[in-house]
DNA sequence: CAGGCATCATTCCAACTGAC
DNA sequence: GTCAGTTGGAATGATGCCTG
């Protein structure tokens, strides 16, 4: 007989016979657990809800993992008052953006192959140790297609099967000092103006991150914060934040403040605030500068691409990871007896744009199987015939929607 | 009518799988 | 073990619709 639950392809047993451990470096979970900690008490003594400062905490865990990669190309000669190589992470000079001036520089993101293994990895062990933090006995494993992370809670025996959409909002730019540069254009001497130019002293010059700051007067100011030097060590920057969170009790406030003023923008596409033009999916810069290079094909370059959306926002990526949800709902709850299966979509932060538009009507959704094929109405199956939510939930920092109790209990960051 | 956006199509990369 | 074929994620490219 053909049911589904004979369908070969997935069975929830056998995806948590396989499942992935973690194996969290110890720079990561450091770092991972100093962010933790001191968010829980910057969100009690500034009274910022934790759930946002774990979602800004989360980029900061990124920046980390994505400064592994740095090298000696990729930055940006800024001619400035104080001359400063930067090495930004959207495609526009991240020093002039806040006098209003666009200046192509091409941004450092991983490789398109990277960034969706990093950033599900570091959001398990972000989850995992939060969850030991918040004293919820829960175990945070990595699995395989179709699963993206399986969530085991032993004492209850349910197993969340999760689709994971996440990316950062912002990966803040870093910068080096230098010297005037000069060179000659039409034979005369003048000083060069922005461009790509290999940053030779990464291996004994200290290295910056920069950090917008909201000043008295309601406009930003541009802190450079000291990371030390950049080690041949891949895990330098998780033991340089690690450092920094340690001596400055201010950094984290500073760094959750301009998270979230960012995330506002990124949210209504808030293009008078400077910082808009830091975080991804930002689009067209505009006004477009009369020297701002065009693209290869048609059209002109972006400062973020408007698909490089943050978290599960891309809206490919929405209807990707419906699909996901429901095949793990049917293949994955029909006929496991092993485990009490939940199905959620899990980000580490909501479809701020898209929500509304692509998943605000679908959040209610529940289902049932029907082979025969003639089902009209709930009476006409037996009267103890099973439900299943679509959503058990929508997960991330910024916003949770839940249908279930479990994950209601488990997921309340607040 | 141009610009911004969503959608559809293609390309590239890296990881995985199965045959040998 | 290696190698070819497959797969998934993300970037990039093209197109068409809507709006100011």
């Amino acid at each position: 007989m053909l049911g589904v639950g004979d369908v070969p392809e997935f069975d929830v047993a056998e995806a948590f016979a396989t499942r992935q451990p973690l194996s969290p470096k110890t720079s990561e979970l450091s770092l991972v657990n100093e962010v933790i900690l001191q968010g829980m008490r910057l969100s009690k003594s500034a009274g910022i809800p934790l759930s946002e400062i774990l979602a800004a905490g989360y980029d900061l865990i990124l920046m980390a993992e994505y400064y592994k990669d740095v090298t000696n190309t990729g930055w940006g000669y800024c001619p400035e008052h104080s001359p400063h190589l930067f090495y930004p992470y959207t495609n526009t000079c991240p020093r002039c953006i806040f006098h209003g001036e666009f200046h192509f520089t091409p941004g450092n993101k991983p490789g398109s192959g990277r960034i969706g293994e990093r950033t599900r990895r570091l959001l398990c062990v972000y989850l995992q140790q939060i969850f030991l933090h918040l004293s919820k006995p829960l175990d945070v494993y990595l699995g395989s297609e179709p699963v993206d992370v399986m969530i085991h809670d032993p004492q209850k025996n349910c197993l969340l099967l999760a689709e994971v959409k996440a990316s950062p909002l912002c990966t803040l730019p870093l910068a080096t000092p230098t010297s005037r540069l000069t060179g000659k254009i039409d034979e005369e001497v003048m000083e060069l103006p922005h461009q790509e130019i290999p940053n030779t002293s990464l291996s004994n010059e200290n290295i910056f991150v920069l950090l917008p700051r909201m000043g008295d007067s309601s406009s930003w100011t541009i802190d450079l914060i000291d990371l030390g030097k950049m080690e041949s060590d891949d895990s330098w920057a998780y033991d340089a934040f690690d450092r920094l969170l340690k001596g400055n009790v201010h950094f984290l406030k500073w760094f959750v403040d301009f998270w979230r003023s960012a995330f506002d923008a990124y949210s209504i596409r808030d293009t008078m605030n400077s910082v808009f033009w830091l975080t991804n999916g930002c689009g067209q810069p505009s006004p477009r500068p009369a020297h701002w290079p065009r693209r290869a094909g048609s059209g002109y370059e972006s400062v973020s691409d408007g698909k490089t959306s943050v978290g599960m926002d891309r809206t490919d990526d929405i209807k990707k990871g419906i699909y996901q949800v429901l095949k793990l709902g049917v293949e994955g709850k029909l006929n496991t007896h092993e485990f009490d299966v939940k199905t959620a979509l899990l980000s580490n932060v909501h479809a701020a744009r898209h929500y509304e538009e692509y998943l605000a009507s679908l959040q209610d959704i529940v289902w049932t199987w029907d082979p025969s094929g003639t089902v009209k109405k709930a009476g006409d199956f037996e009267s103890d015939k099973s439900i299943y939510n679509l959503f058990d939930g929508i997960l991330s920092f910024t916003r949770n929607v839940t249908r279930d109790e479990w994950i209601a209990d488990n997921f309340n960051f607040k």
